[in-house]
RNA sequence: GCCGAUGUAGCUCAGCUGGCAGAGCAACUGAUUCGUAAUCAGUAGGUCGGGGGUUCAAAUCCCCCCAUCGGCUCCA
C-alpha cells in the first residue's frame, strides 16, 4: 500500500467514526460493532432497535455535517485493557467489550471527539473538520463478525474523498457501472431473460444472445481442436451411486439437487462434468503412449444456490461450463499446466481481457487425499506460475475438496475483477475411481487429472462481456453486424437484393424496410448498437452502391458492395 | 438462508390518509414516401407478483408465500 492509500484509509476510517457518532446522536440506543475503511469507502455496523432505511440516510448525513462543521479534534487516549472494558461497560457497548476481550495487548487506545468515544487502533485525522467530501450510499444487513450464526446487524455503507471532485468522479463511476449493468442491457438489447415462470437462476438465451453464444462456442471449439483437445458430449443426469463414489455426496451435497427416482433407481442431475469424462477415459484400456489425453466439453451443470445469492447471469443455478479434463503422467504435469495457462491467457485476450489477478488456492478444511499429494499438486501449480513469471497471491484454504487450484480473475475495462478461469490439479479422484493407464513396464498407474475452465461458465462470461463492452460488441460478436435501412418504399427491392448478397457471404444482416423516416431507423439500429448501417436511397440505387454509417455516428459514405465486404471481413477476422 | 427495500399495460414509471386503474414509449390501424438518433392521428392493451384475511368497498390496511434489487454468508 502506498502512502496515498494509507492517507485515504485514515480519512475514511475517521469518516466512519463521524457516521457512528451521528447515528448514536440520532438513535441513542444504538450499539456499535465495527466500522472499518474499505477499498472505496467505509461502513459501520450497528445493532439498532430501530430499523434503518434509505430514508435515514439524509438525516444521518445532515448530522455528520454538523459534526464536521464543529471541527472538533480527534483525541487519542491510551488506557489499560481493564479500564477500557470498564469504560465500554459504563457506556453500554457490549460489542466493543467482546472485541476487547480478544485483544492480548495490555494497553489499548480509544479515540474520541466531543462526547463520542470509540475503541480504535487509529490513527485518525486531526479533527472532524478535515473531512471535505463524503456520501452515504446504502443500508444493508450484515452478520456480526461475518458469521451467519451470529446476530444480523445493520450496516451503512459510505464513501469519502479528499475533495468534492474526487467524490463526483466516484459517483460518476457508479453511474457508469449502472449504465453497463448486464441485466439492464440484456433486456434493452434483447439478449436473454430469466423468467419467474421458468424459475430463478435459469437463463433463457434469446435469438440475439444465442448468436453471440454460438460465435463464442465455435471459436472455443476450433481453438480446442487446434490445441489437441477432443470434444465430448455427456448426459445431464447420472445414477446417485456415481456421485457417492466420486465423493460429491460427501463434499458437494449442499450444492446438489434432490435425486429423482426412475424405475426404482435414484438419479441425480449433474453438478459437475468430471465423472462422465472419467467414464469415457475408462471405457477402454489406456496406454502411457496416449497421454496426455485432453477431453473437453461445453457441459451444462445444475447447482443449488441459495435464493439470496442469485444475480443476473453472474450467479445462476443452471450453467454451461467450458470444461476440460486432462489426463497425464506425473512427468507431464508441469508442461500441461503451462499449456493450459498459455491457452487461457490467449482466449481471454481475444475477448479484450489483458489484465488479471491470479490466485493460488490451497487445501481447504474438508478434503480428500493425503497431505503429501496435496503438497505435490500445489507445488506443480506454483512452479508453472513462476515459470511464466506471473504474479499471484495465495488464497489459503480456498481449494476444492479434491485438489488445489489456480484462479484467474480478469479485470474489465472499468478495472473490476471477475472470476472466470480455473485450473485444478487432482491427484485424488483418479485413484478413488480407479482410473489407470498401462506403463512401459506393463503395470497400471494412476494418471494425474487437471480440471480446467477458461471462461468458467458461458452464462457468467456472457454477463461479464456485456458489461465489459457496455453492450457495444465488436463486430465478430455482434448479433446483427449490418442493418440495411431503406429511405422509401421504392428502395425496398434493391435493398432486399443487397441483403441477400450480404447474407450469402455469411454476414449477419437485417433489413429495415418499415414505413418510417430514415432518422428513426438509424436511431433504432444505433440503440441496438448495430455496428454498421447501410442507407439505401435513390443515389445508391442508381449507382449500384451502398451508403455506410457506423454506430458511433461515423459516416463512411457511399461505396461499392465489395468495398464494404472487405471492410467487414477484415474487422471480423481481427476479432476487434 | 438472513437483514432491508421493491413488485401496477410488452418496457419505464405515476396512482396521497381505502371510494370508477393512468402517462410516455413500444404494439396495431390509417395517413405520410421522407437522406443520417424519434412524422402525425386513431385503436387496443391490466386476475395491480400469487394466496388468504379485515371492510359496504382493497393496487392502497394485515398475514403467508414467490420473485427482483442492495448487502451479509456462500460460489463458476
Amino acid at each position: 500500500m502506498d502512502n496515498n492509500e494509507k492517507v485515504l484509509e485514515i480519512y475514511r476510517h475517521s469518516t466512519s467514526h463521524i457516521m457512528a457518532h451521528a447515528v448514536k446522536e440520532i438513535y441513542p440506543d444504538v450499539k456499535l460493532a465495527i466500522g472499518p475503511p474499505t477499498s472505496d469507502g467505509f461502513y459501520y455496523d450497528f445493532d439498532c432497535p430501530k430499523t434503518l432505511t434509505e430514508d435515514d440516510i439524509p438525516v444521518i448525513e445532515e448530522k455528520m455535517r454538523e459534526i464536521i462543521n464543529a471541527d472538533r479534534p480527534f483525541v487519542r487516549k491510551e488506557l489499560s485493557k481493564s479500564d477500557a472494558i470498564e469504560l465500554f461497560r459504563k457506556i453500554g457497548e457490549p460489542y466493543k467489550i467482546e472485541l476487547l476481550e480478544e485483544i492480548t495487548d495490555k494497553t489499548v487506545s480509544v479515540y474520541g471527539e466531543g462526547n463520542f468515544v470509540d475503541l480504535c487502533r487509529g490513527p485518525h485525522l486531526k479533527s472532524t473538520g478535515e473531512v471535505k467530501a463524503f456520501k452515504l450510499l446504502s443500508v444493508a444487513g450484515a452478520y456480526w463478525r461475518g458469521d451467519e450464526h451470529n446476530k444480523m446487524l445493520q450496516r451503512i455503507y459510505g464513501v469519502a474523498f479528499p475533495d468534492k471532485d474526487e467524490l463526483k468522479k466516484y459517483l460518476d463511476f457508479i453511474e457508469e457501472v449502472k449504465r453497463r449493468d448486464h441485466r439492464r442491457l440484456g433486456k434493452e438489447l434483447d439478449l436473454f431473460s430469466i423468467s419467474d415462470d421458468i424459475g430463478a437462476g435459469l437463463v433463457m438465451w434469446h435469438p440475439r444472445g444465442a448468436v453471440i453464444r454460438r460465435v463464442i462456442e465455435n471459436f472455443w471449439t476450433e481453438e480446442h481442436q487446434k490445441s489437441g483437445y477432443q470434444i465430448l458430449y455427456t448426459p445431464h443426469i447420472a445414477k446417485l451411486d456415481l456421485w457417492k463414489k466420486t465423493g460429491h455426496m460427501d463434499f458437494y451435497a449442499e450444492n446438489m439437487y434432490s435425486p429423482m427416482e426412475i424405475e426404482g433407481l435414484e438419479y441425480e442431475i449433474k453438478p459437475m462434468n468430471c465423472p462422465f469424462h472419467i467414464s469415457i477415459y475408462k471405457s477402454r484400456l489406456r496406454s502411457y503412449r496416449e497421454l496426455p489425453l485432453r477431453f473437453a466439453e461445453l457441459g451444462t451443470v445444475y447447482r443449488y444456490e441459495r435464493s439470496g445469492v442469485l444475480h443476473g447471469l453472474l450467479r445462476v443455478r443452471g450453467f454451461t461450463q467450458d470444461d476440460a479434463h486432462i489426463f497425464c503422467r506425473v512427468d507431464q504435469i508441469e508442461e500441461e499446466v503451462l499449456r493450459v495457462l498459455d491457452f487461457t491467457l490467449f482466449v481471454l485476450k481475444t475477448f479484450g481481457f489483458t489484465d488479471y489477478d491470479i490466485y493460488l488456492s490451497t487445501r481447504p478444511e474438508k478434503y480428500v487425499g493425503s497431505l503429501e499429494k496435496w503438497e505435490r499438486a500445489t507445488n506443480a501449480l506454483k512452479d508453472a506460475l513462476q515459470n511464466r513469471g506471473l504474479n499471484y497471491s495465495i488464497d489459503p484454504g480456498e481449494g476444492v475438496f479434491y485438489g488445489p487450484k489456480i484462479d484467474i480473475k480478469v479485470k474489465d475495462c472499468l478495472g473490476r475483477p471477475w472470476q472466470c478461469s480455473t485450473i485444478q490439479v487432482d491427484f485424488n479422484i483418479p485413484e478413488r475411481l480407479d482410473v489407470t493407464y498401462r506403463g512401459t513396464d506393463s503395470k497400471d498407474y494412476s494418471p494425474i487429472m487437471i480440471h480446467r475452465a477458461l471462461m468458467g461458465s458461458l452464462e457468467r462470461f456472457f454477463g461479464i462481456l456485456i458489461e465489459h463492452y457496455a453492450g457495444v460488441f465488436p463486430l465478430w460478436l455482434s448479433p446483427v453486424q449490418l442493418s440495411i435501412l431503406t429511405i422509401s418504399e421504392r428502395h425496398v427491392e434493391y435493398s432486399r437484393k443487397m441483403t441477400e448478397i450480404f447474407l450469402s457471404e455469411g454476414l449477419r444482416v437485417d433489413l429495415n424496410a418499415e414505413n418510417e423516416k430514415i432518422g428513426y431507423k438509424i436511431r433504432e439500429a444505433t440503440l441496438l448498437k448495430t455496428p454498421y448501417m447501410c442507407i439505401i436511397g435513390d443515389k445508391e440505387m442508381a449507382n449500384g452502391t451502398v451508403n455506410v454509417r457506423k454506430r458511433d455516428g461515423g459516416n463512411l459514405g457511399e461505396m461499392s458492395l465489395e468495398q464494404l465486404k472487405t471492410i467487414l471481413k477484415e474487422e471480423i477476422t481481427k476479432r476487434r
